[in-house]
DNA sequence: ATGTCCGCTTTCAGCGGA
């Protein structure tokens, strides 16, 4: 089985290469974020030519979710129970069970700056999300991943100077990445296909990208049975490449099964 | 590092968010 998670930055904008990046790759599932469509929008029937199933939750402007699968589609969530909001109800997280695994998209709150209310925010959110993937670990095999908005070490940032007094690093959030993996979920570490980092993140900005100036912020948490039978994961710094990419890379995980 | 992109509205220009 092969599942990827990606971070597209509005699906309609991406579209073109979304599909083209699904037939070049052929996930079985794919966790995306930041799709930035409500979910009568999202573009289903263009995946579904490829043989994808859809399963979206989004609220139009801003972030948005989905599942793709090929292996299945089953007890789709859509948030989950106890979910803070900014303040109301906000798209950043669905699951479903795909061939036996429960596969969680997630899209963490980004922070903005540590003395803002977004920061609080965001750490609510990851601690209300702790205790909803203890009960999901409980049930069986579970996928989390998305976009954490976290560089869970300084090697995770192209220069951690740079980032003093910002928010992805601050102890906190680090901490709460953390409790995570204390569940039992397990960090798929993923390869870089260039260089010593493996980057998820460039800012458009400066040519960051080119500088290979990025951040490692999207990553792929697995239960611990999964994670035994991951053969590889890799950043596809391809997929950032080129006309009209998103700001982030595709994760791509390879499980023997 | 702050050199871009996206979606939206105030729609051929400016804004919030990232």
């Amino acid at each position: 089985m092969r599942f990827a998670t990606w971070n597209v930055n509005s699906v309609k904008a991406r579209l073109p290469r979304l599909l083209d990046w699904l037939e070049h790759t052929a996930p079985d599932v794919v966790c995306l974020q930041e799709t930035k469509v409500a979910e009568d929008g999202f573009p289903a029937d263009e995946v579904a030519e490829l043989g994808y199933a859809t399963a979206a939750y989004g609220q139009g402007r801003w972030n948005g979710v989905a599942l793709l699968s090929r292996a299945g589609l089953d007890d789709v969530r859509r948030g989950f129970p106890g979910e803070p909001g900014y303040p109301g109800p906000e798209a950043r997280a669905i699951s479903a069970v795909c061939d036996g695994i429960r596969f969680m998209s997630v899209y963490v709150p980004n922070g903005r700056t540590p003395d803002d209310p977004h920061y609080l925010y965001k750490l609510q959110w990851l601690r209300v999300l702790r205790d909803v993937l203890a009960a999901d670990l409980a049930a069986g095999p579970l996928v989390v991943a998305g976009d954490f908005n976290v560089a869970p070490t300084d090697a995770d940032v192209w220069d951690p100077a740079v980032f003093a007094g910002s928010t992805h690093v601050t102890p906190p959030e680090r901490d709460a990445i953390a409790a995570l993996r204390e569940l039992g979920l397990t960090d798929v570490p993923a390869r870089a296909m260039k260089g010593d980092h493996p980057f998820t993140y460039w800012d458009y900005r400066a040519g960051m990208f080119h500088q290979n100036k990025g951040m490692r912020i999207d990553h792929v948490y697995a239960s611990a049975d999964l994670a035994a039978t991951v053969t590889d994961a890799v950043v596809d710094r391809e997929a950032r490449k080129g006309k009209g990419p998103s700001d982030h890379a595709p994760v791509v995980v390879d499980l023997k099964r």
